[in-house]
DNA sequence: CTGAAAGCGCTTACAG
DNA sequence: CTGAAAGCGCTTACAG
């Protein structure tokens, strides 16, 4: 931090410009509330001095930080990137700052990085998935500081949410891939213990199975950390079963991208001896060969919305209002059509 | 912000435990000087209220954030994420969070970021590239605030750097190239303007050119920002040429797997039409078919030395050391020998 | 339009 | 080991 021997204070300005601290405050929070000759002196003191006001004096005195801050699963690859990317845009925009934390995908990490940026002035947060213990949304509650939940869409839950069912989104896939024949259908699934979204794709593809009169209890599930090996370490186990998959539907682009790589290595290609979706829609899903089936997230549009949502709660003008995004599917190479 | 009315404070966490508001401090902050019995009492008036110490009157009263900042130059895509996931991972090992800001590669943002930063306390700031505007390392010096240099090593430089000397390691990559017996190069740049990373990957380059005896004059250069579409573009562009390339040598993955995109979309293979390198080694280069030969960049290890360096200055325990670590040519498909 | 002064919620010498 | 008190640098009613 600054050294207080040499960084200017309110006070200096003050006495430089001859004038009281509250009007140098005036100065730089309500300008119009200062008479333009005063302003200029003001100013020029400011300017000559090299003034900053300090932050944390602010805070405590203002009570706000124009700082919003967000907690994501993790930054170690490009799931979140996008839509943080247009959340930050949005937020700037706006006058705010964002902060990034990242919880590994642990709800105890989760919760610390939530107190620490409370702890930091956040006015509001941005949390991914809807689904956590209730404690941490009363925390939040009693210190009235907004909660936007998001990458998932809950017009029932407690939190106001912008994003997209998952549930639903899944499920209108798993319907395209057994429109195309497809029996033997397997999933390598992120773990769905405390992620929300997670869980909901699984449901979303049994229910597709059910409606299509398949058993959705034989269906089966590897769940594994969203990383690339965990997807072809998957692949290969599925594979290797009795009667392999001739689909295996992945959680998430990264699982898919994995998968296709350990089909690679054990020899089998793709879609011929078996065929691999995802869920996102992130680069990777276009840039590998063949490119892969997923269902499009508009990740971008969901970042800016979900801005716009937030600050809307934090300068008091909404509640908190849910907004849902359509997801589509996106048909590629890497699904086979059995009829054909 | 909280609502004072409902939120606890030190006050009432102290009047709840029946010490002063010192001793409940001295919980927080030296536990040790506490004698058990108080602390177990005041630990519990804590729990029970859920008192939070309020970020603000924390860091004006202790002058310290125990915050790093980062200016990294885009989160749209993974280049910065690997070095930056255990950089933070280290700095939370050591008590520290990280606030993280992107400049979109534009030096006039950075700035911004860098005030920013600033103004809400950091300890210590983490900038990508060493080649800047002076007067914000003179801004940054006048507060005491320590910035370490990243993504670069320059022991010449004004500011320490931990990082990898990325002309030498373009260079080594350009070296094996002509060894290979490639004589028709062309680069697809970042953008060199204000991004020393850039600018030296290209010398590296000529360098090489120079060594071979080729004509480093001739160099074809395409500077166009580090996106996907961007190397497809540029690689159709270079490939329209009269006498195309017989190599395309890239500014970093993100291109190269975009140049191999915009290779396939011509009907060109990759290696047998056009060979392409890239620079990073990020999970991209391997996912592609064929896999990018690239340099590999140790990012994860640079992201721990960075905080480890970062911290031992903002404690005072060193003045900034600059740390070289090492890069490696990764050979892998998309690199045509010509010899045989 | 401007100023004096209280107060924001902590930390930290200084005593005891 | 613990407490009383000053002080950190701002903002903001409240007066004038």
């Amino acid at each position: 931090m600054a050294d207080a021997s040499t960084v200017p204070t309110l006070d200096d300005v003050a006495r430089a410009a001859g004038v009281s601290t509250a009007t140098v405050s005036r100065c730089l929070n309500s300008p119009e509330r200062v008479v333009e000759q005063t302003r200029n002196r003001v100013m020029a003191a400011i300017e000559a001095l090299g003034y900053t006001p300090n932050f944390g004096a602010r805070v405590m005195a203002a009570k706000r930080t124009f700082t919003i801050g967000a907690i994501i699963p993790t930054m170690d690859n490009a799931i979140f990137a996008r839509g943080l990317q247009t959340f930050q845009e949005e937020l700037h925009a706006r006058g705010y700052t964002l902060l990034v934390a990242s919880s590994a995908y642990q709800p105890q990490i989760e919760e610390e990085q939530i107190r620490a940026l409370v702890a930091r002035g956040a006015d509001g947060l941005l949390l991914i998935g809807h689904d956590r213990d209730p404690a941490i949304y009363d925390y939040l509650r009693a210190r009235s500081i907004p909660v936007l939940a998001s990458w998932v869409y809950r017009p029932d839950g407690t939190q106001p949410t912008v994003g997209f069912d998952n549930r639903s989104a899944m499920r209108a896939l798993a319907r395209q891939v057994i429109a195309f024949g497809h029996r033997r259908i397997a999933m390598i699934s992120g773990i769905t213990d405390g992620n929300d979204r997670a869980a909901a794709r699984v449901a979303g593809l049994r229910e597709a199975l059910a409606e299509g009169a398949l058993d959705a209890d034989a269906l089966r599930v590897i769940e594994t950390p969203y990383e690339i090996d965990n997807g072809a370490a998957a692949l290969r186990t599925l594979m290797q079963a009795e009667t392999p998959p001739s689909v295996i539907m992945c959680g998430n682009d990264v699982l898919a991208v994995g998968a296709l790589r350990g089909a690679r290595e054990m020899g089998l290609s793709v879609p011929e001896d078996v065929s691999i979706t995802g869920f996102d829609d992130i680069e990777l899903a276009r840039i590998v060969t063949p490119q892969i089936t997923t269902v499009h997230v508009p990740h971008r549009d969901m970042g800016r919305r979900a801005a716009e949502a937030l600050i809307d709660m934090v300068e008091k003008r909404s509640a908190g209002v849910s907004l849902e995004l359509e997801c589509s599917v996106q048909m590629r190479g890497s699904l086979r059509d059995l009829r054909t």
